[in-house]
Parts: C-alpha cells; sequence; structure tokens
DNA sequence: GTCTATAGCTAGATAGAC
DNA sequence: GTCTATCTAGCTATAGAC
C-alpha cells in the first residue's frame, strides 16, 4: 500500500479550521482540501461519503477531545478537589476556543442549512457540556435544581461570550466570562 | 411606471427570513427571489450591487425596527419608570427572536466567510444594544461600572440563550433568559 | 418593473492513470 | 493513496423582450 502523505489527525486539524471558521456550507472542497494539503479526489478517498462524512468527523475529533481535556476532569470526582478540576477545565476551554478567537464547532454546524445534518451531534454535544458542570456544581456544594441551572447558564454565558467577543472583535469580553463563571462556583 | 409587484417592506420580511435562517454564503439568490415573490432578476432591479445590497438594507430594516421597538423604550427616560420601559423592551424582544426560534441576524451574518461584509454593522449593531442596556441599568441604580457590565452580560446571555435553545431545540431556554434577566435589574 | 433566457463560473463529486 | 481531468448541477449576475 502506498504511504499516507498526511496523517489522519493533521487533515481533521485542517478539516477542523476550516468548517469553524466558514460552516457547513460555506466550506468549499476546495478549501477544506488546501487546508489539508491534500487535493479534491485525495479528501474523497479518505471520506468516500464527501463533505458530510468530513464534518462528522470533525464533530467526533472536537468531541474526543473536550471528552479527555474538559469532561473527565470536571467528572471525576476522585482525582483532585472540585475547585481545582474547575480551573483545569477552564484553562482547557480557552485552549479549545483559543482565547476566544474561535468559533465553537457546534455553532459553525448549526446554522439552520445544516442544522438537520448534525442534530444528534449537536444536542449531545451541548448536553455533555451540561451534565459535566453539574457535577462539579452539585461537588462545590450547589443544590440539585440550583446546579443544573447553573450549568445551563454556564453554557450560554460561553457561547453568548464567543458571539459577542468576535462580533465587535474584543476578547478581552471572552476571557472575562471565564473568570466570572469561576467566580460564580467558587463565590456563590 | 409601471407599479411594484411587492412593496419594499414585504421584499425585505422576506429577505430577512432567509438571511436569517441561512447565513450570508448559504442563501441563494433563488431562495432569496421565491422568499420574496419576485424573480432573480426583479431582485436585481430593486437592489442593483446585489447579494451584499440586499443584506445590508436588511441589516437597516432590522436595525431600525429595533431602534423604535427595543432601544427607544430602554433609552427615553422621560416616558415612564424605568422598571415599566424594561419589561417593555424584554417583550419586544422575544417577539423579535419569535420566542427564541429566530436567529439573531447580526449573528447570522457574523460567521466568518461574511464577517468583513457586514463588520461595522455589527459592531454597531452590538453596541447600541450595549449602550440602552446601559443606560436602564444606571436608572435602576446599578453604578456606572457595574451598568456597563451587566448590559454586556445581558446582550451575552441573549446571544447565547439563542444558540442552546436551537441547538437543544428547547425554547424554554431563551424564554427562562429572558426572565433572569429581568430579575437581575429589577432584584439585584 | 417584471420577466425569460442565458452567460460565466464554481460547487460537490467521480473516473481512471500512475 | 494521490493525482489530473472532467462531469453535472448549482451559483451570482446580466441582457434584453414586454
Amino acid at each position: 500500500m502506498r504511504p499516507q502523505k498526511v496523517l489522519e489527525d493533521d487533515i481533521l486539524v485542517g478539516l477542523t479550521q476550516v468548517f469553524r471558521a466558514r460552516g457547513y456550507e460555506g466550506a468549499s472542497l476546495k478549501e477544506l482540501a488546501d487546508a489539508t494539503g491534500l487535493k479534491k479526489a485525495s479528501l474523497y478517498h479518505r471520506f468516500p461519503s464527501g463533505k458530510q462524512e468530513m464534518a462528522e468527523a470533525v464533530l467526533g475529533h472536537v468531541s474526543t477531545w473536550a471528552d479527555q481535556k474538559v469532561f473527565k476532569p470536571l467528572l471525576n470526582s476522585e482525582s483532585f478537589p472540585p475547585e481545582v478540576r474547575l480551573k483545569e477545565a477552564l484553562t482547557q476551554i480557552k485552549t479549545l476556543y483559543n482565547d476566544g478567537k474561535n468559533t465553537c464547532i457546534l455553532r459553525a454546524l448549526s446554522m439552520e442549512d445544516s442544522l438537520y445534518l448534525f442534530e444528534s451531534h449537536i444536542q449531545t454535544g451541548m448536553n455533555k457540556w451540561i451534565n459535566a458542570f453539574t457535577q462539579i456544581a452539585e461537588e462545590l456544594n450547589f443544590s440539585k435544581s440550583d446546579a443544573k441551572a447553573e450549568a445551563v447558564n454556564t453554557l450560554i454565558n460561553i457561547q453568548g461570550s464567543l458571539v459577542v467577543s468576535k462580533g465587535l472583535n474584543d476578547y478581552s469580553i471572552f476571557l472575562n466570562t471565564i473568570k466570572n463563571i469561576e467566580d460564580k462556583y467558587l463565590n456563590p
């Protein structure tokens, strides 16, 4: 067999950048190919079902990253105290979104033109965020219903601050929101 | 002169629906034409510079609506007490976003593929939200810096709850967020 | 002012050489 | 496994009849 010119992981990184920046319909196969260093036909060899399969692979890749880096710390109550795990998760979230400069892939793929294609990925992804923050909130002594409400609020604040930061081209808004989230959990 | 088949305002309503749902690149001229009841060539007669002019007209139209219905109540301190004006504005915001089911046009047109085309509209639009809520917060006895921070937070919560509501297909999240905003201003 | 018809181009996707 | 070349369908935009 002929060797792969580009590793699977590097392909996914390139695809992610394009889908995040341009959304599903906005991402053209030429851009996707250029971003990976492969030609269009070679991308089809890797993803025989085409663009939708590429976007699904991206969602899976980012989901795995978030599982490891964000949700695992939040959920693993036997590792460190909740305060430490919350701070670690928030640090990783800043990395994930490049301090607010990256669009969220769930949001980029949930425009109405492509929402129905990825509906279940998006719902599953958002529910993971809510469940993980609910757990840490409970460990930090929020009541069960307060914990859930606070977790939903956290997701809303992250998504909203990404939108507003980009719109105003002021990424201190995102960073400030992350700090506010920390305060809310640690000094309720 | 031959009479207009469709009124300017009705055209803008149709264009708005399509741009909101599909973003700038996702909106095709065929869809835009179908949504207005005109043919493509007739749309070009109304908007000689094409799709970008259509999107700018939409931004202007929505901006005028928000000026009248949302910002005017918030800013007109001589009309009613601030509590009443805040409630009126929040009611109009629910109408604007169809109880959370409509995407925000500023967000739909601020994907990176089209962000640079509408940058100043988007910044101006978001700043109007922040200024109007800052004013009402000050009237409700927030300190100057608290008022500004709370206004930014309000915008973040509206945008974020629209994203999360659509992603989870649960529009009670948006309505609940609007209620929380009211509480935050009225019972700080 | 609205329409049909079409230009010119780029999209997503495929065939087949190497 | 990667490539060049190409297909068809859709895109934005325009020309010109009525």
